[in-house]
DNA sequence: TTATTTGTAGCTAATATAGTTACAAAGGTT
DNA sequence: AACCTTTGTAACTATATTAGCTACAAATAA
């Protein structure tokens, strides 16, 4: 369990929201469809909260809804809201500054870390959670 | 130590072979400007060697070289040599069926996984090691 | 007041990655 | 042939990350 599968399960919190437009959803309930524990869901939702996707209520009748519509909300920012930016890491013990390669090398990288995390954004902005719903319901 | 730093370590790799056309580098050369052990520059050099973008030779006055000039090796194909092809994970444990979203939820993710992964490949396409090892030595 | 629900701290378990040691196999050199 | 160098790889350890769990305080509705 060391993969990052945060991503996987906002989108699918996200479209458990989006089917029930307007009504608070219970972390309980998110947690039964996605086969995990409620914690897991909360913290989750947490991270969304905070990028304004989602809102939140404590409290009995309390749980979550969509803080917008669903075509007004894109797989873009919910990357955003949950990754931590890389998609590679850079080396971790810091390359040898005495070598012209490995003086310059973790900058070069760094920018095509930029590079690719921008292209990752361009192509997920064009999925809304609408778009998405559909796919995963085409019946609806 | 948990954060893949393939990619980041198979570029610098790659900046090294490059600086040094048509010569065999050692493994034990290259740790030292990456600042790590050998066997993992040995064992990252058989992935790329897998791919078919260096050749590398036993024996004393052994190493490994590139298996084509800078301009004719792209960093897709590097990302493709060492990436297991996934930038994000899908569900640890798998989405309940009896739930409408959990049923198909994985099959849209896994496109959408597809999806990115192209992206990135392109976007990486558009670099050659020339062009990247111009950018770590500008004065070279 | 009571029941319900989120938010969060603090822990455990599982897994991935890097790093290390050790050594067989390959291939030059003398 | 004997020797030295270097790769290839197995097997292990250490560390970090992630998911998952328990427990409980704070918030809120009825």
């Amino acid at each position: 369990m060391a993969a990052n599968s945060q991503f996987s399960m906002a989108v699918h919190v996200l479209m458990m929201l989006a089917r029930s437009r307007e009504e608070n959803v219970k972390s309980d309930y998110i947690a039964k469809s996605v086969n995990t524990n409620p914690v897991v869901i909360r913290r989750l939702l947490g991270q969304l909260n905070h990028a304004n996707l989602v809102v939140s209520q404590t409290g009995a009748n309390g749980g979550t809804r969509l803080a917008r519509c669903p075509k007004e909300i894109n797989l873009a920012e919910v990357y955003k809201a949950v990754s931590c930016g890389e998609v590679f890491a850079l080396h971790g013990k810091s390359p040898n500054p005495d070598c012209p390669v490995g003086k310059n090398i973790e900058a070069v990288l760094c920018n095509l870390q930029k590079e690719i995390y921008q292209s990752i954004g361009d192509k997920l902005s064009q999925f809304t959670l609408q778009s998405v719903f559909e796919m995963v319901e085409p019946a609806a």
